[in-house]
DNA sequence: TGCATATGGTTGCATAGCTAACTATTGGAG
DNA sequence: CTCCAATAGTTAGCTATGCAACCATATGCA
């Protein structure tokens, strides 16, 4: 109905998208949004709230909310700055710094799964093509 | 933190389009799924309620929610199909169809200012690659 | 020093989406 | 004709997201 649309597709494939990575993540008692706010964490441990805020390019509540999924599960910890008293640092448990390289492998794999699926030129062309329209309209 | 992934990306921008679009939308007091919901309904008068579900690529129970929603705004009715009785036929009202025009150009506003912000050939090249993926994914 | 402003984080409230499970109706196979 | 399977829609319950408004802490300027 919407075929030239870039709201519809876009929103249209994010949903599809988030179904083949809710799979990949299942294993781990993990959603989507969730697993890839811990990889961030995981791969940059004791940077601020907000900046996983902005690096995920998600508001601040939605941070607050998300990192309070990831404690109830003991996945990370929230230590203040110490020399800034409204700062929190965010850092994984052990446990997630257990699971680090298999859910690394995992995301590879999904990578790797979409790729030969839909192409190596056409997955890169198009991540570069939707990467590019988000920073024109940033 | 992830610039080359698909999900990532595509997450991100549709919630940045999501932006563009409630802002167009806002003086219609609709949000965008609201809104593209019912120019669909507008364009198809009739159409049962699983077909709107299949044509916005939306599950059924976000439809029968969504329809719940256009209907408190007496933007739509429901009709018994006549030959069968669990389907809905869906039908804009007059109110809705005062509008018609206007949401169209308020679409149609939209995507030139996407375009011109974007260029005609990226903004075109964008949404067939989005597209194309898609559809490999279905 | 003290108040105004800015910043980081949280809370409240709302929307949109999903899956699973339910109801109601239809249609087909014995 | 009856019962079982399939289909349309709804309901329940969950997650993710945002904005507005709030609290607490810093900072800067007068």
């Amino acid at each position: 109905m919407f075929d030239h649309c870039l709201y519809f597709n876009t929103t249209a494939l994010a949903r599809q998208l988030e179904k083949e990575w809710a799979k990949a993540f299942e294993p781990f008692g993990l959603t989507p949004p969730q697993a890839f706010l811990l990889r961030a964490i995981l791969d940059q441990p004791g940077l601020l709230q907000r900046e996983f805020a902005e690096g995920m390019v998600i508001s601040r509540p939605t941070t607050t909310r998300a990192l309070d999924g990831l404690m109830a599960k003991g996945l990370i910890e929230r230590r203040s700055s110490g020399h800034d008293g409204r700062e929190q640092s965010i850092f994984p448990t052990a446990a997630a710094i257990a699971m680090h390289v298999s859910l690394n492998e995992a995301s590879v794999q999904v990578g790797k799964r979409l790729k030969k699926v839909l192409g190596v030129d056409v997955f890169a062309d198009t991540v570069s093509k939707i990467r590019g329209v988000r920073s024109a309209l940033k």
